[in-house]
DNA sequence: TGACTATGTGAATATACTGTCACATAGTCC
DNA sequence: GGACTATGTGACAGTATATTCACATAGTCA
């Protein structure tokens, strides 16, 4: 457990921790390869277009996506499929703290 | 995939996001239930105790930690045993990542 | 009760991140 | 070459997050 290895992981982390760029990935994930302007057509919520290139390349640093040139058009995919895996998980988590909250509720 | 849900699990990557709080995460994950305490011996790194029960803090916000008083000792244990089947997913982008940068240095 | 221990909180500063603007690059088509 | 399109970059202001310190709470034990 080098320190090195923790704040990596934690920045591989950190670079899925923004609703903007979790739509991106959730997006890539089900439907494969996309170009800039799929991309911020399907997202929207992230305003203009330069917000979408600044997180593209967040998450291109972190490893999580790859591009492809291909004329004008530059197209991402996600790198690991496990990405797809563990997205789950995450709702998984949010449906027990719901769940959680609300029993919570209840008992009072 | 309304904006708050995608908001939602972002905050709880956010949680995760943090050094010092990932390694809580696989602490507890790697070793069950644990008192604050124990936690600040591990992690060492997290310098204060005081940021140690931050950190505690915000992993419980996120729904992620739950924690049991005992005494004069509180205890925190992992809520949902699927983070552990997780982190395993980041190493791995982790590691891919490192074995594409180390080919585009031999290409050159 | 009073000294002690484990943990948590609040205010204040330092640091990092986000979002916006104007501009830059690079490819296409005439 | 010049107009056009898709994408990326740099500087800046605003906001959020981390860190530190001093102090607060609450349980234990004499």
């Amino acid at each position: 457990m080098p320190q090195t290895l923790i704040r990596m992981k934690a920045d591989i982390l950190k670079a899925l921790a923004h609703p903007a760029r979790l739509a991106i990935v959730e997006f890539l994930g089900a439907s494969g390869e996309r170009c800039v302007c799929e991309i911020a057509e399907h997202i929207e919520s992230a305003g203009d277009r330069t917000m979408i290139s600044k997180h593209l390349a967040v998450l291109r640093a972190a490893g999580l996506v790859t591009d492809r040139k291909e004329g004008l058009r530059v197209f991402y995919r996600l790198n690991c499929p496990c990405v797809r895996r563990f997205l789950p998980c995450i709702e998984q988590i949010l449906e027990e703290r719901v769940q959680r909250e609300h029993e919570m509720l209840k008992a009072r």
